[in-house]
DNA sequence: ATGCTTGGATAGTCCCGCTGACCAAGGAGG
DNA sequence: CCTCCTTGGTCAGCGGGACTATCCAAGCAT
């Protein structure tokens, strides 16, 4: 198929799956002549996929581009190949300020992984992104006086182990070791706005059941 | 205290108060004469309650206006001001195209709120926010060959509803109606961030413990 | 009186995700 | 063969968002 095809089977105009060819984020076709260049269904599939993460997961442009560089690097292992990618993603940006809200939440938070008997505590912490995201986010709380105990901080690490372990099995349904490796990530980038708008919906119902519309 | 002070405490350059001050998501201070305003403990905290909103929960400027003038509109009620405060957060843009895929995401989201019980299934489905994200999603997701059931959806679906439960149970440890307010607005845009950083958090971890650093 | 600080206004900067205008090289119809 | 339309590629520009640097006049401190 030709570009003029490839943009109308996907929704997206031509001009901006040019953009992404310039980006890196799609390969170029096969060369056809001068003029013209032939995609396969596999470029669809890749197109569609950028726009998901792009539209959906929010993920940056450049981003795209290093976590999909990660995705297809088959030289690395499995695990390297996706801590990479997840690496990659967007996080909160670097606090400004390490005042001690930020030291205390940086202490609480290994506190958590420790008591959950994460085996990363101590390897990663200091080094995840995620780990960060958390340690800010944590920070943010107390400095508006959010004062819940460890406890219900537990409860939501635990809901989410939970989530993590129904990702993982289904990544596990997949037959090659590429499409494990992809559905990993992709599952990383589009389960978690669907835990989003799940989350949401959950506290409109609950709030429902409990106050009605008063 | 005046600008300068406000700024240092709080870390945030007094340009981008200024600025703030400017769009509206600050109250000006009490103004003591020409070129001297004071402010309170009260702005400091609104202040870090905005950054927070704007770097944690990377919520837009604009956005952050509207959320919080729902917020202190004491004429409306609770659920209302909650609502309209939640339902202003930001969300997948607008599909494009209306494919075959996203018709059938929107049915088998519906579904699901059905199957789950929830009240609102019928009310809000085709206006909330929230649900059209949902719908997006599940559309990105289907059109990439993602074909679990309908039984993972709704294990993911009462993983949320859980958390849910769990912030509304914190909202009424809250004193003050304006607090719970407060606090449920906040809760749901910085325990987002950090439901995601423990997304990942877990993730690693689940991937570590199944297939080590292979 | 002098010089420094303060709050307020204005214009400019940088990044990001496109997008429109243009261009040379085909191929199709006469 | 000539003309004309389409194709893929290049490049500059746009529009939105979040600041930020500069300027300014009014005060206060010495």
């Amino acid at each position: 198929m030709r570009l003029a095809e490839l943009s109308k089977r996907s929704g997206v105009s031509t001009a901006t799956i040019k953009y992404y060819l310039r980006e890196g984020l799609l390969r170029p076709g096969r060369q056809v002549n001068a003029t013209t260049a032939e995609y396969d269904e596999e470029h669809l599939r890749r197109l569609r996929l950028v726009r998901a993460m792009i539209q959906v997961g929010r993920v940056p442009v450049a981003t795209v581009r290093e976590v999909l560089g990660h995705v297809d690097d088959d030289s690395l292992g499995r695990t390297v190949r996706l801590g990479a990618a997840l690496w990659a993603l967007p996080h909160v940006p670097e606090p400004d300020t390490d005042d001690e809200h930020l030291q205390a939440a940086q202490h609480e938070a290994s506190e958590l992984l420790r008591a959950l008997g994460w085996r990363n505590a101590e390897l990663l912490t200091s080094i995840s992104p995620a780990f960060r995201s958390l340690v800010v986010a944590v920070a943010a709380m107390r400095r508006l006086d959010f004062d819940w105990d460890a406890e219900l901080l537990m409860s939501y690490a635990r809901l989410m182990h939970r989530a993590a372990v129904l990702d993982l099995d289904f990544v596990e349904t997949r037959e090659t070791e590429a499409e494990r490796v992809e559905t990993a990530v992709l599952g990383t980038i589009l389960v978690e706005p669907m835990l989003q708008a799940l989350h949401r919906l959950a506290q409109e119902e609950e709030s429902a059941r409990r106050y009605g519309f008063e």
